[in-house]
DNA sequence: ATAGGGTTAG
């Protein structure tokens, strides 16, 4: 929705600014003779304007207020002068202000010893928070350095947002610097915002270590600092790290607040860690931490990334207020469970009740689709994003509409898609075809497509994954040895597997082959013996995913060590039976796992639950929700 | 006039 006051504002600014420069040039020239201080009537006259637009920007706070003030201003030519300038700026945050209020800044005509720290902060602040814009915001804070105008203790919370938005981790250094130097190190409020600015750097390695070090080292911290420390472990993946830091911030007794809470939230939905999920969520309402609509939609999105996509939908259900981002981690909760019907009926339900579609949320609508196989109705919605809504597809939904052509089995028409689509496929678009040509056999097309993404990105490992799965299904030994030798000399490992599973507050977590818990003797029993009984039961070990060329004896003992598989008999060990199983898998989970773990629901009753990298399978009696397509 | 948080293809 566009406030019409603030299209009419906007238009004003833009004519104000052409007036300006043809007032500077010709009306008033003027300005190039004096650029000090008029003489003393004149004076006495811009003082008497000065502080009538002054008056009325203070009373000020609607857009139509601000555009007859605007109007008012450009009748008493004090377009340029610095102390309206600073209220204006300060009032409206709007961009058509900041610019119009920054060519003044720039402008050599201008009379830079008027602007003052103020002014300086409040456009670098509008710049620090809008998107595209943070480089801005560092110009205007160097500009003022270069004028001699000394930062105060506003300056450096801005400049600091402004470089965790770039992410540039020498700028940021650079600028803490300047902390130090003009004497702001000690401030806990700027003190936070470097370790935010830390933890959204990179540069080499990455400055989360550089948070931790700030963190570490102030004097004192309050729950912003330490909710700073936490999400930044969350937003690079350091799930348990962050919530090692929440147990911490609890021992220190510092109290946490919603903000806290919500990276907490979020470092469970990393580890997909439902019972301490809910722990939290139990916390939240014990504490009586304010609920508001982002919490709740952290709640909802733990929940669904957790695995327990019904309870997301009771809660998502029971919101007092929603906005978009409710319904899209709904919708795409949905999606990754393979509910794509229910995805599709609560968007229909989203448009109906007046909220307008964004791009995320048809990512998640089109991963429905696919998900479900629902090409057509996929293709319907894919069309009608341009026509209904006038959101340009961005690659993610591309990829979304190869994966789902792709799960379709219509390969040829993938490629067919990603040939004649109007923007440069990327890495992962071709990935995605490329392991659909291994699962339908398009072999030969696979290993083509596969050498030429390994030319253009010889140092992602997954794609000599996915290259070396080809030829195991080929059984062309020799070229799959190669592409491990190959691997081996660029210094690149596979990414071992790991499984977490959750039993009685505690996190296990096994990888392939292990032999480090303490029941180890009686998960590699129950691994035996559950092979048994799968085999009685007709199941055949898929032996063409295991990297090396060893007998197939060697290769099934292989696969029984895979990490999902010692995480079930373990879980089965120790859980009475009946219970539902859940435990998460780093990676894809693989052909063989997949087809035993539907023998296991089967064979003892159980409901196991799977989130992969991609999505969640839900195993029950000997079938899986994701209808063996993944 | 200052800081930290929720959704994003495989």
């Amino acid at each position: 929705m566009v406030c019409p006051d603030h299209e009419n504002l906007k238009s004003k600014l833009i004519l104000s600014n052409t007036n300006l420069n043809r007032q500077n040039r010709v009306a008033n020239p003027h300005n190039h003779q004096h650029p000090h201080p008029p003489s003393t009537t004149a004076a006495g006259n811009t003082r008497a304007a000065e502080q009538s637009c002054l008056a009325l920007l203070q009373a000020c706070n609607t857009f139509s207020k601000l555009t007859q003030i605007h109007t008012h201003i450009l009748k008493s030519g004090l377009q340029n002068n610095p102390l309206v300038l600073t209220k204006f700026t300060a009032t409206s945050s709007d961009l058509e202000v900041i610019n119009y209020a920054t060519s003044f800044l720039f402008s050599p005509e201008s009379d830079t010893r008027l602007y003052d720290t103020f002014l300086y902060n409040t456009i670098t602040r509008a710049y620090a928070q809008t998107n595209n814009l943070k480089a801005k915001a560092i110009d205007v804070y160097k500009l003022m350095l270069e004028r001699k105008k000394l930062p105060n203790k506003f300056t450096y919370p801005f400049v600091l947002k402004a470089c965790a938005g770039i992410g540039d981790l020498n700028l940021g250094k650079s600028v803490h610097g300047s902390v130090m130097k003009f004497g702001f190190g000690d401030e806990v409020n700027v003190q936070n915002t470097l370790v935010h600015m830390y933890c959204c750097c990179r540069g080499g390695e990455g400055g989360i270590e550089f948070a931790r070090k700030v963190f570490d080292e102030m004097y004192k911290s309050d729950s912003v600092s330490w909710s700073a420390m936490i999400g930044g472990y969350v937003r690079v993946g350091r799930s348990s790290d962050a919530i090692n830091l929440f147990r911490e911030m609890q021992i220190k007794g510092v109290c946490p607040d919603e903000i806290t809470m919500v990276s907490v939230l979020s470092a469970c939905t990393g580890l997909g860690a439902l019972e301490l999920g809910k722990w939290v969520e139990s916390y939240v309402e014990k504490e009586r931490v304010q609920k508001n609509v982002e919490l709740s939609n952290a709640l909802v999105d733990m929940f669904a990334k957790c695995g327990d996509v019904d309870k997301a939908t009771n809660l998502f259900r029971s919101m007092r207020e929603r906005n978009i981002v409710s319904w899209t981690s709904v919708i795409g909760g949905l999606a990754m469970h393979g509910r794509g019907v229910e995805a599709v009926a609560v968007f229909e339900e989203m448009v109906r009740s007046g909220v307008t579609p964004d791009d995320v949320v048809f990512i998640g609508l089109l991963s429905a689709c696919s998900h479900s196989g629902l090409v057509d109705k996929g293709k319907r919605y894919f069309d009608s994003m341009r026509k209904d809504f006038s959101i340009v597809p961005k690659i993610e939904h591309y990829g979304c509409m190869v994966d789902m052509l792709c799960r379709a089995g219509l390969v040829k028409e993938a490629l067919k898609f990603v040939q004649e689509m109007p923007i440069d496929p990327n890495p992962v678009v071709w990935r995605t075809l490329i392991n659909a040509c291994r699962a339908h056999g398009e072999l030969k097309l696979g290993e083509k497509i596969t050498r030429q993404l390994i030319r253009n990105e010889p140092m992602h490992e997954s794609n000599y994954v996915l290259l070396s799965n080809i030829y195991a299904k080929m059984s062309d030994w020799e070229k799959k040895t190669r592409i491990r030798e190959a691997m081996d000399m660029k210094g690149m490992k596979k990414i071992p597997g790991s499984t977490m599973i959750e039993l009685d507050n505690e996190i296990y977590e096994f990888v392939a082959g292990d032999k480090s818990h303490a029941q180890s003797k009686e998960i590699y029993e129950m691994v035996d013996e559950t092979g048994k009984e799968m085999k009685r039961a007709g199941y055949m070990p898929t032996t063409t995913e295991v990297l090396l060329d060893i007998d197939d004896e060697d290769k099934e003992d292989t696969l029984n060590r895979h990490s999902e598989k010692l995480a079930i008999a373990f879980a089965l060990l120790n859980t009475p039976p009946g219970t539902l199983i859940r435990i998460v898998k780093n990676l894809r989970v693989c052909d063989d796992c997949h087809s035993a773990t539907k023998f296991i629901s089967k064979i003892y009753n159980r409901e196991i639950v799977v989130r992969d990298r991609n999505r969640f399978h839900h195993f029950k009696n000997g079938l899986c929700s994701c209808r063996d397509f993944w």
